[in-house]
DNA sequence: TTGTAGGCGTTATCAG
DNA sequence: CTGATAACGCCTACAA
């Protein structure tokens, strides 16, 4: 007896694909190369978009990866390939917003990447500090680090992530260095420079003449920096930093407090003063409205950083602003995208930001 | 011939231990058995802590251990386990500084266990927001969760983490929920309410009566608490909250400012104001400068979690404090430490921080 | 108390 | 282009 044709659907309950989604469990590279009749071998060359696989193949079992949902396990993958799917972010840093910047960036390109992002505060005083960085990269096995300031210059802990072998990128705020040899390595480098020859530039235009500096400690390559960058922007207009009215902070409010007290109890006081960061130029604006001074109309204050303080504080701070984001992501990317291992630096600009705490200098004032 | 005895050291070249280490290759645990002359299974059960080995065992397989510096693999230890030796930090929260604290008390705990935390900030907008946390749970074999304010209450979320059966923490304000059913999972809940009776208390004893107050945003728990707890506050006074000089702010700068500016430009305006947060509180500041009202000479200001901004703001504001990195700390211990599955709750206490933006109303002052 | 065999989910090797 | 087999480093089950 013949049967008669009988239009069924073509995906019965036997299709195999239907009963294994019946099971409801994760999908393996297993089930994925049975449901597809190939080797796990075939499967793996298709998640790894290895070339040599035959297109029909691959449709084929991309086909079947998509209907069953299978992801490859990021664990079991690792322990064959010898490395993780993490990237680290190592830092010691105290400034909080700066962190979750940066992190953002490098979450903006992380996500969807498969790759996730290990945070590691550390502390360089620590004994153990190497010891401890070293352990964290080796046992992870890390696809990559990330290095904030100020640890991104430090010359041990470059060795140790050499001698590891791990990818890694420091977030800098120089170039180049002066007197040491260069670190040749990759880099994501902010041009912190630029933005203190348009905060003197700034100044300058309003008239000031008389005009104080607040310097970051001189653990941090951006305090040189920061530096550099205002003598330059003096210079070229013929003035020149004055020792006299020139502090060094530790990048905090207090210090910027007490390097601003110091600053204007000077007999010639400065009409305007440059703090290299924004928490000790709102520490300058304490001492100020404390003598009983008006911002801007006695001095001017201008940061760095444009920190959320820069816009909350009344008069808001003129300020620079870094792209921390964007270098954050920048350097993400650095680490993901670079096919070849060669060193890869980019370099972000400054931006000045005009606010409400710079103003020209007064008509009446008498040095 | 008899050769003479010799007195070489016991440890020759010939010690095995002393060759491996000649290898400089990371050790694994077959490393360890051969060494120590048992099975991988042996110091296996050493390495997590089985009791059923013999001392003497244990002690020799210890030795050789610490000796080649043989550290278990957290990625072939997950494979085999079925999970990984992370935790996962998910959060939509536009606080640097919270997170931050968060974060290093999470770490304070993590350190030095074994446990690595990694961070996944999402987008609770997102049409995918719930695939994409219950991916990476899922893929990355999460050893726990932690949620921060406001996703700590999406009850949708919850229900996801459940079904993936991840141990997760939830960070909260309130305890339990008036309307809703509790939600039964572990939590850290922070006593917001408490102290927010604390800051109407503080208020009214200065002599306060008329007393504005800005909210936060109904999609926080925590704006709820705090209206409540300032309402009992208030009310511990014979007080009440009152609506003509009440607003609801966003938990952000410009809010903060926009809420004040309803609230200042009554025609009765209030001698002291709540605000919800410390950024709206700043935000408040901002108001009062701008009308040349005094701080806290013609208007007290009140904020809430003692960010970095109130104490560096002039004159420095009075807030509530939360102890989120000890909150932190608590929901990591709450993850590795509690060896029962049972649903753990910790409460910490918030403490009022006076400072500068409080004092009695004014004796000149008619309504 | 200890060991053997097998598996976790993926990739590398090398043959076909 | 494809696949069988053996890693990767550890753990579980079951025996001994």
């Amino acid at each position: 007896m013949t049967l008669p044709p009988q239009t069924q659907p073509v995906k019965s309950a036997a299709d195999p694909v239907e009963e294994f989604l019946k099971r409801r469990k994760k999908a393996t590279i297993n089930d994925v190369a049975a449901l597809a009749r190939v080797s796990k071998k075939t499967v793996s060359r298709i998640i790894n978009n290895s070339p040599s696989v035959r297109e029909e193949t691959r449709e084929a079992v991309n086909a079947i990866i998509a209907r069953i949902g299978f992801r490859p396990d990021p664990q079991a993958r690792g322990l064959a390939f010898r490395r993780s799917f993490l990237l680290g972010l190592i830092y010691d840093n105290p400034n909080a917003q700066y962190i979750v910047n940066m992190q953002m960036g490098i979450l903006d390109k992380v996500r969807g990447s498969g790759i996730e992002l290990v945070v590691h505060p550390c502390d360089k005083t620590s004994d153990s500090f190497l010891e401890e960085i070293r352990d964290f990269v080796e046992l992870q096995r890390l696809s990559g680090v990330i290095l904030l300031p100020p640890i991104a210059e430090n010359r041990q802990l470059i060795q140790v992530l050499e001698e590891l072998a791990v990818p890694f990128v420091r977030i800098t705020a120089r170039h180049g260095d002066d007197n040491s040899p260069p670190i040749k390595t990759s880099q994501v480098v902010s041009r912190d420079r630029m933005g203190c020859q348009q905060a003197a530039d700034h100044l300058v235009s309003l008239g000031h003449r008389r005009i104080g500096f607040i310097e970051g400690p001189h653990t941090y390559a951006s305090a040189k920096e920061r530096r550099q960058g205002f003598a330059e922007g003096l210079k070229a207009h013929g003035l020149d930093i004055d020792p006299e009215i020139t502090a060094e902070g530790a990048y905090s409010f207090e210090s910027g407090f007490e390097a601003g007290q110091k600053i204007l109890s000077h007999p010639d006081r400065p009409t305007a003063i440059f703090a290299s960061n924004d928490e000790m130029a709102i520490g300058v604006y304490k001492v100020a409205l404390q003598m009983g001074l008006s911002v801007p109309g006695d001095l001017s204050i201008i940061g760095f950083d444009d920190s959320p303080l820069a816009a909350r504080v009344y008069p808001a701070l003129t300020t620079v602003r870094l792209p921390i984001r964007d270098m954050g992501r920048m350097a993400a990317e650095t680490l993901i995208d670079q096919e070849d291992h060669r060193k890869h630096t980019t370099v972000f600009d400054a931006a000045l930001v005009v606010r409400d705490s710079t103003a020209p200098v007064p008509k009446n004032f008498k040095p």
